[in-house]
DNA sequence: CGAGTTTGACCGGCGC
DNA sequence: GCGCCGGTCAAACTCG
């Protein structure tokens, strides 16, 4: 797993020094990741009793096809507490509060994709109030504690895969609904616009770096990481 | 029995 | 004012 993710990473790596090289020549358009929402937005809801100052974290992960539960394994464990079906999109949307503080006010909204429903969308609120992560925690099913969890992601039979993991807004999330709509024709184009622009974004790539390391040792530390990742910065 | 899920009811913001 | 809609509540239910 190591080297295919070392290989992989080598290729990613040129591939963006590539592409930085002819962007450097000349264009400046399509600054994508610089959308501000205004955070009276966030604020305005009734109930939020801790403002949620920064824009809501939004992650992409890809499940089994077959699997149809909304469980996001994100390394916190979270309570359901409501499920919706909303206008725009017929797949259920499921609540959740974190539960492992009493009084924690993150939540995250998980919803499937309305374009390829193999593909969930989780959707944070707010920020958790308590260090640590516990490694191998997840919106559990019910009934299932967290001793009887995997010991880390590499392990877990879902087999679920992370996408990316970035502080997209909901422009972004419109956008890659919108790339993995196009038809293969023409489409690879946009995808590659659509992963530079993520590349370029330092946010992006340690959210991703961590996320990867994490899924491999359960272990690493964000120190860790600023250490030893060499991440490009042209 | 406790912890977590399900699901219909309820609340409040918003647009018309 | 009214209706729609997203988010939340809470009683009933399930499961270990």
């Amino acid at each position: 797993m190591l080297e295919v993710l070392s290989s992989k990473y080598t290729v990613l790596k040129s591939h963006l020094q590539e592409i930085n090289k002819e962007q450097h020549k000349g264009m400046s358009s399509n600054q994508r990741g610089s959308v501000t929402e205004p955070i009276t937005d966030a604020n305005k809801r009734r109930r939020l009793e801790f403002p949620t100052a920064k824009k809501p974290l939004q992650i992409f992960v890809r499940t089994l096809p077959t699997d149809d539960s909304l469980i996001v394994k994100d390394g916190y464990q979270w309570r359901k507490y409501g499920q919706k079906v909303t206008k725009d999109n017929a797949s259920p949307r499921a609540y959740f509060r974190c539960s492992m503080a009493p009084i924690c006010p993150a939540k995250k909204k998980v919803q499937r994709c309305l374009h390829d429903k193999s593909i969930l969308v989780a959707t944070y609120d707010g920020e958790h109030n308590h260090g640590a992560l516990h490694e191998s925690s997840s919106s559990t099913p019910r009934g299932s504690s967290v001793a009887k969890q995997l010991p880390s992601m590499a392990n877990d039979k879902e087999a679920m895969d992370i996408l990316a993991l970035s502080r997209w807004s909901q422009t972004d999330s419109r956008h890659i609904e919108e790339v993995m709509h196009q038809d293969n024709y023409g489409s690879n184009i946009k995808v590659e616009e659509y992963v530079s622009s993520l590349i370029k974004d330092p946010e992006f790539t340690m959210s991703l770096a961590e996320a990867v390391a994490r899924s491999i040792t359960g272990e690493i530390k964000q120190q860790d990481l600023d250490l030893n990742l060499n991440i490009p910065e042209e």
